[in-house]
Parts: structure tokens; sequence; C-alpha cells
DNA sequence: CCTTTTTCGTTGCTTTTGCAACATTTATAT
DNA sequence: ATATAAATGTTGCAAAAGCAACGAAAAAGG
């Protein structure tokens, strides 16, 4: 394979096409994926940016995904990854699409617990403390791409020098996590539909760093991520659009002036 | 010191009086606290039943406040334990008394990030992640005695057995805090200020085990925790008390039906 | 014990939100 | 391409929540 085909390939996968790709170092593939093997090492490049492997050599990565019972599963949009009060016996980490994980409250209504997008995880509590019966289900909006990983035998031996390794990545991820979590909840106790509108776009924009950004739901998913009415949603919206203090078309929105 | 003069000292020290104590074993005190001694071993009864510290013998709780640097420290009602910005260089531990986490939103709002009470951590994340110019401040809403931790030495090498425990300890109480932190975020998700109420009270009633519970807020601090106005907050609570759903008096309340 | 301050409940009024129904646009399937 | 379904925007009306002001009750301070 020639060395432009290569990098269109790997461009290609960053843009989020699954083109079968494997591990890679910083600049280039040094390796294709073969599926008789059994481990499957086909995302080394996105994940090399995510906490859990950041500056890992090739060597080192193969054996961490090794430990972690790497697992590469591909679902379709509105598909399943894992259904309310089932065992988890992997968390994830999406590496292109996203994923929602939900649960319903006692009226019946649709709880959006976490919007997961690609190299984030989740469902490393649940699966740390082998929780059962949790009310939560996760499922993909898009078409995605998960890699599982288990903790299990690296808990099993915590005094090994690559399972601590690991495990003090691990912690870093769930601390990472307890802060996006304080930010949902500042948000949350927001007390009117539009300071929250301009809460979480401020945090779009602090994350996108810029003005425009992508929302990652339908309006009716914005609705319940932000706990209000969709109607009441798509007035206010209208109304700061009136107002010049945002546009959008489709889900890209801009932050004109606050 | 006589048997029944120590059981007795044991059951003030349970109902949240600071009567000096000591590291125990399961039914008795086994060492008096010595204030020549430099390391504060004052409060072995409670923390045995924390997860950071739960089936260890006294030789074992030893050495982890060592290696935690563990250290007590006391605070009155209103004290301020962190101030916004500040570095944390320990996560704490209530002993008694109760603390809560807080920031101030855009528009100068306060948010109550996380109510704590007897043993249980808090500040964890900001603190084994060193981060800095964190708004969340904390601080005792009575008089409040806190077991301050750092996970530093034992961080910096977590390839010895002991340390090794003592992460996967932390890394469940991480756990079970991105759990308690879902509860609040479906809390918030409640559209109505009556929901918000129900499902709360339904929360402290499924913790006490009781139909009865002590709300460890005032009128204010609970209509912030809920993100409501006070006087709606106080308007729907007289409502549900006439409808015959909840009676209280002070911050007493029952649930009489859902 | 009395005074001062804070907390809590109440109420009238205004604004916001929820709800439902419908129109319009966009996406999906055949 | 066309039909069908789904998502989004709009609007009138009813319900809920916010706001502000006030008085009663409780707590704090001397």
């Amino acid at each position: 394979m020639g060395e432009d085909k290569l990098l269109e390939r790997i461009r290609q996968f960053q843009n989020g096409e699954d083109v079968g790709l494997v591990l890679l170092d910083d600049t280039r593939l040094i390796e294709m994926w073969n599926p008789e093997k059994s481990l499957v090492y086909q995302v080394g490049y996105i994940i090399k940016d995510n906490p859990l492997f950041k500056n890992l050599d090739n060597e080192k990565m193969r054996r961490y995904l090794n430990l972690l019972h790497a697992e590469i599963k591909e679902y379709n949009k509105d598909e399943m990854l894992h259904r309310a009060g089932e065992k988890m016996e992997k968390f994830g980490l999406v590496l292109y699409g996203h994923v929602q994980a939900c649960c319903d409250d006692m009226d019946g209504n649709r709880v959006i617990m976490a919007e997961v997008g690609r190299n984030v995880t989740f469902g490393e509590s649940i699966h740390f403390l082998r929780l059962e019966d949790e009310p939560v289900y996760i499922e993909a909006t898009e078409k995605t791409k998960v890699l599982w990983l288990s903790l299990y035998d690296v808990l099993a031996n915590p005094t090994d020098a690559t399972n601590a390794d690991i495990l003090c990545r691990f912690l870093s991820i769930l601390s990472n996590r307890t802060m996006t979590m304080h930010d949902r909840i500042v948000l949350l106790s927001q007390h009117s539909t539009r300071e929250k509108i301009i809460l979480y776009f401020d945090i779009l924009r602090r994350k996108e760093k810029s003005d425009t950004f992508v929302v990652p739901f339908s309006r009716e998913a914005l609705a319940d991520y932000l706990a209000v009415n969709r109607s009441a949603l798509s007035r206010e919206l209208s109304k700061l659009q009136e107002e010049g203090i945002i546009t959008f078309t489709k889900n890209r929105f801009t932050l004109l002036r606050k």
C-alpha cells in the first residue's frame, strides 16, 4: 500500500469514516487490521489522545489493550448498546459516532444522563462497581463504533506496574467525569429556559473553541437534556434568533453575543 | 476507664458529639486520644464504615492514615473550609456536622453542588486532578469536624501493595460519587417543583429507610438545591401538606403517601 | 429576658413554561 | 420520484413559577 493511499486513509479515519484501520504511530499506519488475529487493534490513532492510552508506544498500547480485553463492536442508529438492568461486563469508548446514556424517571420521562462523542468513555462506574439492576440504558444516536474494555483482570492484580498505571489512568477518567457532571448540574440549576440555552451554548463554545458549533441533539433530545418543554425550547430559540443573540440552521448554531 | 463509661462515650460519639475519641475496634475503645502524639487517630469508629477504611484492623488503619497524611480540623457554622480558586492540598471526610460544596453561576446564583454529611468524602476529584482556579467553595453549615487526607504520596508509588489497595478504595469512592451525581441530575431534570420535592423526599426516605427524615437544608438552601424559587417551594410544601401527601415541622418531614 | 436579625410562610401580580393542536419542513422508505 | 413518517416551528390557552413585599415565627446575640 502506497504512502499516499495510507495518509488518505488516515484522513478518512479522522473524519469518522470506518476504513478498517489499525494501530498507528504518530504519522502513519504501522499495521493493518488482520481479521485472522483474534485481538483487535484497529484504532490506535484516535485513542492515543485518550487519557487512558496517552503517551504509550505501540508495544505498550498492545499490552494495555490486551489487559483490558479490548473488543470492538459497531452499532447502527437507534441500536441499544446496553439495556437497563443488565450487568456491564465492559465499559465503552466511542471510536466514532455518538451514544446517549439515559434513564426513565418515575413519571416515565426520559432523562439523558450523558451525551458521549468520539474518544470519550462511558459506563465506567457501573462497570467498576459491577452494578446490576441499574436503570440506565445506552443507545447509539447514529452509526457508532465502540471499543469495549474490561477492568476486571487489572483489578485482580493491582500491584503489577502496568495494572497500577492503568488504574491511575482510570482514576483520572473518573475524576474528569465528575467535573463534567458538575457542569451538568450547574446547567440544570439554571432557572429559565433561556439561561439554560445560553449556558449550554457557552459550554459548547468553550469546548469547540469557536462561536459556531454543532449541537449533538435533536430538538426533542436537547429539550430533554435541558429538562425543558420541547415547544418552549423552540420558542426560546426563535426569540434568541430574533433578538440577534444566536443564529442557527439545523443543528449548527452560532453565538453572536451574550 | 470503666467499661460502662467507655460504652457511654461511644454512644455519645455516635450521636455526633465530640468526645475526643480515638481508634476503636468493633465493640470498644482500644486507645484514647493522646494530644502528645503527633498523629491523629481520633476517629476510627466512624470511618471504619467508610469504603476507604472498611475491614481494616487497627494496625492497618494506623498505616493508612499515616500514608494519607491524616489531619483533623474543626469548623464553626458558616466557616469556609475551602475558597474558590485555591488548590485542594487534601480531600475531606466529614466526621460530624455538615458541609456544602457550592459554586456561583454566571448570574451570581448559588448552586449547591453537594451536601455532605457524616462519614462522606468531598473534593476528591479536585484534589486528585490537582486543579486550581476551580469555582467551587466549601463551607460548614453547622459545627463540623473534618478528616483531611492527601493522596499524593500514595499516587507517587502506586505499585506498593498498601497504596494499590488505597487506590482501589478511592476508585470505589469516586464511582459511587458519580452514582449519587446521577441521582442529582435526575432530580434536577424534573420539570415541576412538586416533582422535585417528591423525588428528593423519596431519595431521603430510601437513604434513611424511614418515611420520616430530616432535611439537611434551610428552606432557602433547599430551594437552591432543587433549583426553584424559595417562595414557590414554600407554597408547594404547604399545598402538599394540605393535600395530605406530606407533613412537616421545622426540618423533620414525613412522606404520608405518594 | 429582651432586642435584633434571620428564616419562613403567605399572597397578589407578572412572566414564563407546559400543553396540545396544527402547519411546515425534513428525512426515510419503497 | 413519490409517498409516508418524523422532526421542527408556531400559537393560543391554561397552569406553574418567579418576584416582591409583608408579617409571623424562630434563632441569635447581648
